[in-house]
RNA sequence: GGACGCUUAGCUCAGUUGGUUAGAGCACCUGCCUUACAAGCAGGGGGUCAUAGGUUCGAGUCCUAUAGCGUCCACCA
């Protein structure tokens, strides 16, 4: 028997062991269809947050709802080593322990970083315990581990061969805090508050300068041209000349590009190929020399002369200083602008000139667009507006900026001898090869996550049984970063997408619909939730709070009510294993109406759920459990069947329901109904993690008891109601004046109405007492008691009802007198209309008898 | 500049292909310790579904415009 009150905490504790031990979570069953997820790996950054909570425990719904449906699901654990944000944290800690990168080697870095590793995999693996993950551990990946790497060799080879990966000379993102490059997706854009400097460039031989103006001034010492628009009248005939770049004094030319727009600050512009990825095309238009100013740690080098060696900022602060000196510079205007800041290390980000990795990505980008266009062969989105989030991306993306100056990561297979380029899987003979000394982009490992997982690029059963994936569960803040990626190197590599359906959710916010973060101080921690109200709480809130692809808010007081409601199952739970310990097996010869009116109700719950359990509307199920369990099984059914509860037939029904119930909601809250499950007196399975989920049973759905039942339910929320304004004492009687067909909606369910309403017996007579009629569309019930008679106040009541009929009959005499709506909307919601109108028309008859 | 989303009860949110009188939780008011549950039970109040048009027999739901809020992308010399 369950304890009086539920206690998270004892029913959770050690289940997930139990689970792992008897691997219910393990995936191989080759006598089923297969079903398969792959989970987003997390970072080995630190601790999961709620996001992560959220994200999982919808992967752990799916799995379960398609394990009880008899499939061989696959939920594949991993993590991803995330190459930058890892070596940021593993830099700062060492930096604490008083220890530099640099001093300790590539190899001694990696070791702590393998350390880091381990510890925050561990931290991760408990708190998906926590959560209650049905992870297959047996399956569990690292980006990092030996069969990546040899996916992420093999890609890396194979593109360079077929020309999709280039070693070039760009403008790329520079973090120079992690002093790495980074890809568009790295860099997050801040608006700031800078200026615009406007300096004096003379222009050769006159007496005249222009107008240019910068917000980074310092980097006037790479500036190989000055721009103006070839149109711009007030420029157009000083190109060609040469202008004295300030400080430096040497000659630049003046150009005409179309880059400069001359409604923009002057309409001139200084061009910096070597820093602005604008001026990097100009530069070429017009084979203008790259000269970088900054070293990696973005002080300035020694083309910046004796500014050589400061900060970038310092430097612009002197250098400004020194224009004033010399009076070249005309003004410092405030601006607003926005500007690149890296996604790791917050710094600014400087567009710096150097060699990288990129892959080309034109030709992959169109593949995706093409494959997205049938729905044979796409990716379908839930809700399917995130379609055009992967489209536009593909539709805008630029070459892809792969390699990254850090060690935490796949070192790039490449090798170089003077200008020789080897790729491959080893050194190449022969002496003076060095290999690249760079990593990739932790995305380029995580975008064959799918697939490399599961054994790629070997034809491996387990790759050719789940891949490829189901469906892919993420936030939406990452269909760029990764989902995008995903999609077109499965693409290319196996020719199929990545998975058949990929559940977008939201973000989670604080209370106040702010974003959670660590800057903010207002993150919540999914473990301390858990603690408070128990991981089926946190689950269920996460889950059925929003509608699909919205945002979420974290709100304590819904986790609360969430708590309530498991509270109420359990005790609900208590009644039923009260009255059926003692049931030997179910019998359901003798039914009364009410416990076919909830077998009626559970199954129209179980057909509802199971459609929008397949359509992941994890929302309309909740409230649908949500509404049965509280509204139609408790306040309802269980009342009902306290009269009855001796009969073998009820206490079948209702042990089938709570069965049923239990199953539904496992997939949301999985140890409570384990611990439920585990002490029902008859069940088909040792857990109900191996149990099936329910079916609609079409033997098992009573219209005309639901009918009778319905009423039933109606007549004591009125009559309640009546009681309760009318202070009729306890004790009344009343007596049944309905229709002769409906007369037996009382005359069945006597035992309940007078146990619910409190009143002593089903009068025949009135009996001297005082009276008072409630109206139905079945008929009249008169309540017959002592104490104070019928009020006018009463009557002005019924007044008002009768207005409220007339007004509603009207309407709808007006609309069944409508040939168009009769002849075009359905006859089942015609017909519904008539019966109302029909039951209206009745108790209308029954008020004006009455107040007359 | 481009794209997308939101606006429904005091608060937070649902609302499936258009179809009974628009729902829930919390909060609020009234009355109850009724042996599953006071973390509960019973009853109640509260919404011209942002605004203005349109389509339709019928619009919270579809279309157009407007206002406010928000997100993403691009640009920002």
């Amino acid at each position: 028997m369950l304890d009086k009150k539920y206690d998270h905490e004892k029913v959770e504790q050690g289940k997930y062991d139990k689970w792992v031990k008897h691997n219910y979570f393990k995936s191989g069953d080759l006598t089923k269809e297969a079903f398969s997820i792959v989970i987003p790996p997390p970072n080995v950054t630190g601790k999961l947050h709620l996001g992560h909570a959220w994200d999982t425990t919808l992967q752990d719904i799916i799995i379960r709802y398609k394990k009880m449906n008899g499939y061989d699901c696959l939920w594949l654990p991993g993590m991803d080593h995330a190459a930058i944000a890892t070596e940021v944290k593993v830099v700062e800690r060492l930096k604490t322990e008083g220890i530099n990168k640099r001093d300790l080697g590539r190899e001694g870095f990696l070791q702590k970083a393998w350390q880091w590793k381990e510890e925050y995999a561990s931290t991760i693996r408990s708190q998906w315990a926590k959560l209650g993950l049905s992870l297959d551990y047996s399956k569990e990946r690292f980006t990092l581990d030996e069969g990546l790497s040899k996916a992420v060799k093999k890609v890396f080879i194979d593109y360079y061969n077929e020309g999709l990966i280039y070693r070039g000379e760009r403008i790329i993102n520079w973090d120079p805090a992690q002093q790495t490059a980074l890809s568009n997706e790295e860099v997050i854009y801040k608006d700031i508050k800078g200026a615009f400097y406007h300096i004096k460039y003379f222009i050769d031989g006159e007496n005249n300068y222009l107008d240019v103006a910068t917000t980074r001034p310092e980097t006037l010492f790479g500036d190989t041209a000055v721009a103006v628009n070839p149109k711009d009248e007030r420029y157009k005939d000083l190109i060609g000349k040469n202008v004295i770049l300030p400080v430096v004094n040497k000659k630049i030319p003046i150009v005409g590009d179309e880059h400069a727009d001359p409604e923009f600050g002057t309409g001139v512009v200084k061009i910096t190929p070597a820093h602005d990825p604008n001026d990097f095309e100009v530069g070429l238009r017009h084979n203008l020399d790259r000269i970088i100013v900054m070293n990696p740690d973005a002080t300035m080098n020694e083309n910046a002369g004796k500014y050589e060696g400061m900060d970038r900022f310092k430097c612009r602060d002197a250098l400004v200083k020194d224009l004033q000196d010399l009076d070249l510079l005309i003004k410092i205007e405030p601006m607003v602008h926005s500007v690149g800041h890296s996604e790791r290390t917050g710094v600014l980000v400087e567009p710096y000139l150097s060699k990288q990795w990129f892959v080309k990505m034109d030709n992959l980008a169109k593949k995706v667009l093409d494959t997205q266009k049938n729905s044979n062969t796409k990716i379908n989105f839930i809700p399917k507006r995130f379609e055009k989030t992967l489209e536009n991306w593909m539709n805008n993306c630029h070459d892809w900026c792969i390699s990254r100056q850090l060690w935490w990561g796949h070192r790039i297979p490449a090798w170089y001898k003077d200008d020789d380029i080897y790729v491959g899987l080893d050194s190449p003979k022969g002496d003076g090869w060095k290999q690249d000394e760079d990593v990739l982009d932790t995305w380029f490992s995580s975008a064959l996550w799918p697939f490399a997982t599961l054994g790629w690029p070997d034809d491996t059963p387990d790759l050719q049984r789940y891949f490829p994936n189901d469906v892919l569960v993420t936030g939406y803040d990452i269909i760029f970063f990764w989902v995008a990626r995903m999609a077109f190197q499965a693409e290319q590599l196996t020719k199929k997408a990545p998975f058949k359906y990929c559940l977008i959710h939201g973000l989670i916010r604080d209370k106040n619909g702010r974003k959670m973060s660590k800057s903010l101080g207002n993150g919540v921690d999914p473990m301390d939730v858990i603690d408070t109200y128990g991981a089926d709480s946190l689950r269920w809130f996460l889950t059925t709070n929003s509608a699909p692809g919205a945002d979420l808010r974290y709100d304590e007081d819904k986790v609360k009510a969430t708590w309530n409601f498991i509270n109420k199952i359990w005790n609900a739970s208590r009644y039923v294993l009260m009255n059926t310990s003692d049931l030997g097996e179910i019998n359901l010869e003798n039914l009364t109406s009410s416990d076919k009116w909830i077998l009626t109700k559970l199954n129209k719950t179980i057909k509802s759920v199971r459609k929008n359990m397949d359509r992941y509307d994890f929302n309309v199920v909740g409230n649908e459990l949500y509404r049965f369990i509280w509204t139609d099984f408790c306040d309802s059914y269980i009342e009902y069947s306290k009269v009855s509860s001796s009969n073998v037939s009820t206490k079948s029904a209702m042990l089938i329901v709570l069965t049923n119930v239990l199953k539904m909601l496992h997939p949301f809250m999985p140890y409570v109904t384990d611990e439920i499950y585990e002490s029902l007196p008859i069940k088909s399975h040792e857990n109900i993690i191996l149990s099936s989920y329910p079916t609609y049973d079409v033997n098992n759905v009573y219209e005309d008891e639901e009918k009778e039942i319905d009423a039933l339910t109606e007549i004591i929320a009125t009559l309640r109601n009546v009681i309760k304004e009318n202070n009729i004492p306890k004790g009344f009687g009343l007596i049944n004046n309905f229709t002769s067909d409906n007369k037996y909606v009382i005359e069945n369910n006597k035992d309940v109405l007078t146990r619910l309403l409190k009143c002593d017996i089903i009068l025949s007579s009135l009996d001297g007492l005082n009276n008072l009629d409630v109206v139905f569309s079945y008929g009249t019930i008169t309540l017959c008691y002592e104490g104070k008679k019928l009020t006018l106040e009463d009557i002005e009541s019924l007044k008002k009802e009768k207005l409220t009929l007339e007004s509603s009959i009207e309407r709808r005499k007006k609309l069944l007198s409508n040939e168009k709506y009769v002849a075009n909307a359905p006859s089942a919601i015609v017909n519904l209309e008539k019966e109302k109108l029909l039951d209206e028309e009745n108790k209308l008859k029954s008020i004006l008898e009455k107040i007359k």
